[in-house]
DNA sequence: TTAATACTTGAATAATTGTTCAACTGTGTT
DNA sequence: AACACAGTTGAACAATTATTCAAGTATTAA
């Protein structure tokens, strides 16, 4: 139980991962415009993405030959809004 | 600010600090206690209290020889219950 | 059917992190 | 003073994780 939730809180614990939910905290997007809002490379963000997609963080949506994908997670939110909140107080 | 963010969940991200953390949910402890009760080296246990204490996840109390630890952070338990909404949904 | 775009994947490397070990400090006891 | 207990610290090693790179698939357009 302790790993598992350390794992899903793992997902958390990288700047990249955490530029990827943030960006998406706007709505779903494509991996090319999140690569390009994140300043991150294509291949780093897709693996990024099919992380947070393994751990049902992110969801993905195929139209045509873009790959939309989006928060799957009402938590993920409330989670970085506290987390926010302890560094604002601390 | 991300690579704050990921600072903080960081601490989150390991089996070890997690079980720390819960255990601290039931109240403060000592360094031993705590050692004891979560199967580490009382070495392990204190550096992770450490870096737990530098984030202001937790702070120290010291009564003669003994260390009490106890949580610092309000946000903590919402945090890993939070977690432990998402594991049980998806 | 060739080419271009939009990704994905696996493997290698680079970087970070966790754990242990040995030596140390502080406190109370004999 | 010498000892045991409670914990801290820094350095070394072990393990994990992030990022890049090169090669691949899928879709659409020319």
């Amino acid at each position: 139980m302790t790993n598992k939730l350390a794992e899903f809180f793992s997902l958390f614990s990288d700047g990249t991962r955490i530029k990827i939910l943030t960006q998406l905290l706007d709505g779903e997007a494509t991996v090319s415009s999140i690569a390009a809002n994140c300043e991150l490379t294509i291949s780093n963000t897709s693996h990024q993405l099919r992380l947070l997609k393994d751990q049902k963080l992110v969801k993905a949506r195929k139209e045509g030959k873009y790959n939309y994908y989006s928060l799957d997670d009402d938590h993920v939110r409330v989670i970085i809004e506290y987390g926010i909140e302890h560094l604002s107080e601390k």
